[in-house]
DNA sequence: GTTTTACTGTACCAAACAGTACAAATCAAC
DNA sequence: GTTGATTTGTACTGTTTGGTACAGTAAAAC
């Protein structure tokens, strides 16, 4: 048993949870050690530092999404699959009682100038997930099931800013209903362009 | 001169800039007093605690707003007012270089579970700000510019929402592409919900 | 089987943290 | 101008912070 580095799985998927409850500055290493029941000798031989560590969640956390093993995936191909992308965050926050946000909104949101290593892998992050969204749009309007005027990117950055928002103000408001109205707006735009 | 109190003040003051740039979690009191040329003495006598520097901060910082002292405003009346009120959001954020977020934003996500008063805060400013932009699609839905299916709570949810993930988003991505594509998408949808 | 290498546990450090104590100064009222 | 409240300066406290030192253990390499 305990494969290559079973310790320093648990440091990170400890911390991924830790910083997405609270974000990654009111997080102390030493809270992560204590919920993955490791020591500080095992947190120096995985990571350097605090950034080390965050980094690793960064990888970690970006990965598990690209996998579609993640709650909230990517994997959009028919016009219900985006009805569904929203849903899914939204049924996202139910489960944890409003109490979060997007895991890389957070994570992104308490990155300073001098940690721009975190802040490529946030940026990396948003740009597949950007084309990701543009690719289903690029496909449905080359299908011609949208109108010749409509921008692909620019509906992809319209879901992905609605969904940023919504997320962070879900969890401010603890409820959801800004980010459903918002949602459902984003996809009444959508249909309206769509071809009948 | 030193009205009433002059120290107070520029603590608060100091504290907002701080808090909007790196966040509440990662501001300590002792930066705010070096800024602000105070001292501990006052900051006691003032604030018994950093959640009520915290709070003082978001009175101040929500008064301005509501007063249109801020760069970003809410008196939208018109719809080139509605184009602007994207607009300035995205000039904000050129001006400062793209390393910052919405400032109520950035604070109300620094905000946990044992803040219930700082989370009041931030929740009753959203309503307002809301309330707001609501007050200006239901008058002009009134007035027959926009087509009776449309909805005013939903529009202006759909508005804040791409303001909150678009700062967001710029910041982490140190570019407001995503920002403007969002808006221009949202002022698109707007016009085509509205009568001829 | 010995010698590297990888991993883990415990103790420790200096700095930073939020908050307190309390005396000194400033101001207002009378 | 003496009294009493407000305001300010400095020193301090106990705790937590991120990070290090280093010895011990397990595992792999030869």
């Amino acid at each position: 048993m305990a494969l290559k580095s079973d310790a320093r799985q648990r440091m990170v998927e400890a911390a991924l949870d830790l910083f997405h409850r609270q974000g990654v500055n009111a997080t102390s290493v030493d809270q992560v050690l204590a919920k993955s029941g490791t020591g500080k000798g095992q947190f120096s031989h995985y990571f350097k530092s605090k950034d080390g560590l965050t980094h690793a969640v960064l990888q970690f956390l970006t990965g598990v999404i690209k996998d579609g093993h993640a709650p909230t995936g990517y994997d959009v191909k028919t016009w219900k699959d985006l009805e569904n992308w929203f849903l899914q965050y939204i049924e996202f926050q139910k489960s944890v009682k409003f109490e979060r946000s997007c895991p890389i909104g957070t994570i992104g949101n308490d990155v300073t100038d001098d940690q721009e290593l975190l802040r490529q892998d946030v940026k990396l992050f948003l740009e597949w997930s950007r084309n990701r969204l543009t690719r289903f749009f690029t496909e449905k309007k080359a299908a011609g099931e949208l109108v010749a005027s409509a921008k692909p990117e620019a509906l992809a950055d319209l879901c992905i800013s609605i969904m940023q928002g919504g997320m962070l103000l879900t969890k401010m408001k603890r409820e959801t209903d800004m980010f459903e109205n918002a949602a459902s707006q984003a996809l009444a735009y959508v249909r309206s362009l769509r071809t009948r």
